[in-house]
DNA sequence: CAGCAAGTTCAATTCAAAATGAAATGAATA
DNA sequence: TATTCATTTCATTTTGAATTGAACTTGCTG
């Protein structure tokens, strides 16, 4: 168990217990990135913050995990544009505390409109130019090339159609 | 046009058209490719069997693209695996020809599955002993965490959900 | 204002995946 | 059997993304 993240996490003060489901919980977010294409560091951040009930500083994570400085900040800053995490106030100090965004659906939505609607779109366009190049006119291997291409648009469409279907079945009240 | 591949294709004997085409049909799955995680000298192998009314042995892929005999050799097996391309006999010759299968549905579900679902299943496991070790007891602070691994479960299992439903919409009759 | 703690930036490094190409294989041909 | 040519294998190289860390900001505190 914990074979990925384990290298990633320190004891630093808190109870076996804390630190074991710390480790489990980034484990299931550094596999669940990895299917997304997220860089593992950022994963790792985020799962170390949604382990901790208390917000979890610059600070702690840099105390809790094996990362450079540079990646938390880069990670803290993907993680809060895209809404994973956010700011809690009120500590009386200057820090930045963080606890995760339970909306998870948000997260995903986001990802499955920025990279698969927009391939979906620039496909089309793709797809059209590509028919009107055809070579061979009305040859039989025009012929073939066409019913190809018209293949191809059809699962094209099929894929533009699943994809708003994908988002409603997602939806987590 | 054709931005990406344009260094991948040669002429090599083809006319004008035929080769803006192919260029313009690896471009697309080469877009495509990438959305998947499959490595572009795969996607330029398959577009350039796509493009081609006859079939494409070896050599002609040697000729026509600007890749290395090793990467024509193991993208072809690949894309043979995966049922993406098919051998066609009967050239009288032991060159072996290959032609699209033109059943993309295949390809994709089996990447559907092979990808997700199996990503989906581990992760069902990981939750499962996730929450049997969380800290804290009855205490608020275990509340919380139980319910937040709630959460994860939940939007897991609406992926779970999800998936089959999106093999259904992508079959293509 | 000097000193320090918190966090950011970005050029340099590391690392893993992909691509290469030279040598090995193996099947057909002479 | 020797030769040739098509393809595969695999150790090395390349490439590009992720990560690092040292220098730099920013804003507090004595």
């Amino acid at each position: 168990m914990g074979g990925e993240s384990a290298g990633y996490v320190r004891g630093e003060g808190r109870n076996r217990e804390q630190v074991a489901f710390e480790l489990a919980v980034i484990d299931f977010f550094v596999a669940a990135a990895d299917l997304l294409g997220v860089p593992k560091s950022v994963a790792i951040l985020y799962g170390a913050v949604f382990a901790s009930v208390e917000p979890v500083g610059f600070s702690d994570l840099e105390r809790r995990l094996q990362l450079s400085r540079g990646s938390i900040s880069q990670g803290i800053r993907v993680l809060r544009e895209v809404g994973a995490i956010k700011p809690v106030g009120g500590n009386g100090d200057r820090i930045e505390r963080f606890l995760p965004d339970m909306e998870l659906r948000k997260i995903v939505d986001r990802w499955l409109v920025e990279r698969l609607q927009r391939q979906v779109g620039t496909g089309r366009e793709r797809l059209r130019s590509l028919a009107r190049g055809i070579p061979g006119g009305r040859s039989a291997s025009g012929r073939e090339l066409r019913a190809r291409v018209r293949q191809l648009q059809n699962w094209h469409d099929k894929a533009a159609a699943a994809l708003p279907v994908v988002r409603g079945l997602l939806k987590i009240g």
